[in-house]
DNA sequence: CATGAATGAGAGTTCATTCAT
DNA sequence: GATGAATGAACTCTCATTCAT
């Protein structure tokens, strides 16, 4: 019984250094990508803020872009969950299909702007990696289904989807990019701006 | 005479050979800069493709940054030149002063993709060295001026102007993607829906 | 007597383990420097395909040299027990005694080729290490000696012993390498051969 | 006319000082691979010993592999001038013949027992790379083809034409070896022991 | 004894930059 | 001003080895 109990407890240690280096190097690495960039950031960038010894690092990671895919995915799954929980009323109308997805997603890049400005400075690599980001909530595929599928139900008004799903994320990005350096938006007003303006202009442009 | 005639003559061939190289370094810096980005390019990169020594790259420039600002300097001189000469109309109403801003910049990059493609690819880095770009004709501080000035004058309806400058440029330029990346839109086809769904989402919120 | 019977028991079983432990790298040994040759052979390269864990490896040896001592060490045991306990008949001539050593040598690298790729890939560093090869029956001062007794007693014919103690292991080498990488001799044919080639060699060469 | 001579002069003072890197890095790769084996050596290793920085081994070879391609090029040139310049009388037996081919090698291994105990102690590299070695002298098939057309013109007695081509270079091989490492054979020695042994060993066996 | 993460030395290689010619 | 070899800092990555568990 001792014997077992000293197994668990020893793995646990174990298992919790472990935990505690790949944090370690996630956090350095989110530091460093914002920093000086996805592409300008070295593998040994990011471990020398750690303290930990530079083969170590090949120990989690077999280079910089796997961090920057751990760091999209732990970030994701993190929304993901919170998401299930916080279950939103399904939207009525195309107004408040644009205001629930858009303050969703402006909320959590109001939670971790790091991460977000990550996405936004090298949004080559982004998508290059086909990374499954928290954008998730505004992928612009995925919406163009659902909005599409609310016009067939004759829920949503006939916008025209191409401009939609080539419009929305710019937008968006760049309100969220105001709100998130000059700090004088809240979500709030962030959100209502954006559903405004979109509404607007999708709704004008037969 | 002829000393003197002869000592121009030099001069001129220097200035030439200067200039000659000058062109043939950013030249490849646009190529280089296109096809593997600014951060993953280098030095060595350029000089590679454009036969001259290594050492004589720094004739020129300190960097590849360096290059970077020429080459968008170059263009937008190009540009400023252009438009300067080749004087519109002054705009009626805000819907024209909108098209002849988007037309008149459609135009431009759909002439020089290139450079086009190196801002959108390096965003950060363009904004991170102000650089007087090509978008100067969309130069958001300078266009809010003249908005701001237009609704004064009561020629353009009363606009959230701080919306305009946000959104405006990433509108404009998802678009612009759009028409040089799938080649499907023309310039004036790009042009009027951009100008269409600016037009409605300004007007519409209030 | 229980508790002896126990400690015997678990002695055995930890006897066992490691020897299975050791014979795990020995074996993986083998195959490792057959195909990447010892120099470039790491020792987590041996590990890597046992399943245990990297430290283990210590446990039994200090570096891969010591496991290539080893895999000869144990070959040459394997096949002394063989030999002692097989005993031929004793050579009456030169000719016998030259088919004798050759076809013992010859059977046991065609059982065990693995082993004698080890040591003609990596010649220098068997040499280096002054391994206890299974080459011990052509083993040379060995041989040597025999000849000189033999030529002492009247029985062999009286060749350059010199020559001898340098050719023999060059020429059963060669061909034997020829035997096991073509498979086109069979032990028999490759005996003979070496057998009449060296004979004709030794006596001609007063 | 002082403007042309002192480019020449400078052109020349540069080239020299290339050239004399170049064979720097060779003689240091020589040594290098006689003490530690090609195997074993690092590219540090070789520039190390010579004062140059790291990164000038890469003006000149990719790789040690490069150098060692290097090392036997530059020795194989050496030796075809040597012998083009040195013609041998045509062999009219296969007796002179054997004398001829052996005594050429083993003079010039004799001179340059560097190259030599590399070829031997990497065997397995030298054949990888199939480098137009001066083993060239005793290349097999190139030899063999000269043995098969002496028999056909019936200059040669019919000798077992495999069997020369498995086992001659072997046998020049260990003896050569002796004669370099114990330096106690002359080449001429040496020569005529390889001669008369092998003579007798392949007119022995039918 | 077995484990396997941590370590840091060191290998290969590239690069921006200098400087004698 | 043009040249291009030399430089050495710095980067990526692997490896043998240790040691707490």
């Amino acid at each position: 019984m001792m014997e077992s109990e000293r197994k668990i407890e020893s793995s646990n240690k174990r298992e919790l250094t472990k935990s505690n280096n790949r944090s370690l190097i996630i956090a350095s690495g989110v530091n460093v990508f914002v920093e000086k960039g996805v592409a300008e950031a070295t593998v040994r960038d990011i471990i020398r803020s750690t303290g930990l010894a530079s083969g170590t690092f090949y120990n989690y990671f077999k280079s910089k872009e796997e961090v920057l895919v751990a760091i999209f995915d732990d970030f994701a799954s993190e929304i993901g969950e919170n998401i299930r929980s916080n279950k939103h009323a399904v939207p009525k109308d195309f107004e408040s299909f644009l205001r629930i997805k858009i303050s969703t997603f402006l909320n959590y890049i109001n939670n971790k702007p790091e991460i977000y400005l990550i996405m936004s400075n090298n949004h080559n690599l982004v998508t290059n990696f086909s990374i499954n980001t928290p954008q998730i909530i505004l992928e612009i595929d995925y919406l163009k289904e659902e909005v599409i599928e609310g016009i067939k139900e004759g829920v949503f008004p006939k916008i025209d989807v191409d401009l939609f799903a080539l419009v929305t994320r710019p937008v968006v990005d760049s309100l969220a990019q105001e709100m998130i350096l000059q700090k004088k938006l809240s979500v709030e007003e962030c959100t209502e701006r954006c559903v405004n303006f979109l509404l607007n202009g999708f709704l004008g442009s037969k």
